[in-house]
DNA sequence: CTTTTTGCAAATGATTTGCATTAAC
DNA sequence: GTTAATGCAAATCATTTGCAAAAAG
């Protein structure tokens, strides 16, 4: 479980600027886990009927850059944002819509986290996707 | 190994006609592992001057709708094409310049292939994808 | 008040689409 | 001869950029 901090705090323990649209956003991206960037923009909103598509992006990468949200985007699909939760949790994404679940890896332990040949690269991330189709695609199909 | 086929035969094999683009798009990715988009097109011009960008695409799409290619996209960087080795291996992907390099799993076997929850996600590929900084990129900062 | 964020508009850039022409089979 | 591939041009569309106005500290 996170710590119990408010957005606004854990914007100024990263320090950034404490806004409305960052708590908009930060507020949407929690009760929405894997939002698109235009659902983002669209229920914000619906909170904050002047805030502009820009902002959004910028708040986005803002808020990303410092570790708070993460950035998600599967090949082929829009960018989307969970909250981090600090574990190393993977993702199922649907081929078809985009849609995207969380999935705790099978192995308990990060898994695979060092390649074998690693041709001289600097690696500091394993990312893992499941490939695959959401309930409602794999019936349509 | 793959069997040695020509890249005629190949084509034949999967249900495609046979065209001057395909053969050479084909050579230029089985030479050149990892190519983007741009980079096949351009090479394909030293050989086919007269190949349009559209016919890359086309050819791109087609040979990997039909399996003879793999394509990688990973996120905020182009696609890049590789021959299919049929082997379930993985990338390294510089953040910075967006180098692509193989990498076989430290495991065996193919690692984490079942999420451990689905979602009623159908399932059909895990993807690993390691992130970091290629020998250059790293250097350089 | 100084610096960061936001808003707005226009630009970018990879990829797609529609349609006529050409080349495989 | 049919059908599938290519060429060409224009369209898409998420995201970025540049700069002026507004808000945070």
């Amino acid at each position: 479980m996170t710590t119990d901090l408010s957005n606004a705090d854990r914007l100024r323990a990263a320090g950034l600027r404490v806004t409305q649209p960052r708590i908009v956003v930060m507020d949407v991206v929690h009760s929405h886990p894997h939002v698109d960037t235009d659902t983002v923009f669209t229920l914000a909103r619906t909170v904050l009927p002047a805030v502009s598509r820009q902002a959004i992006y910028d708040v986005l990468d803002a808020v990303t850059a410092v570790g708070l949200m993460r950035r998600i985007q599967p090949a082929g699909h829009v960018a989307r944002y969970e909250m981090r939760v600090g574990d190393n949790h993977h993702h199922v994404v649907c081929r078809s819509c985009g849609l995207i679940s969380d999935a705790d890896c099978a192995l308990g332990e990060a898994p695979c986290l060092t390649p074998s040949h690693s041709h001289g690269f600097v690696v500091d991330e394993a990312e893992v996707t499941f490939w695959g189709f959401c309930p409602d695609c794999a019936t349509r199909s």
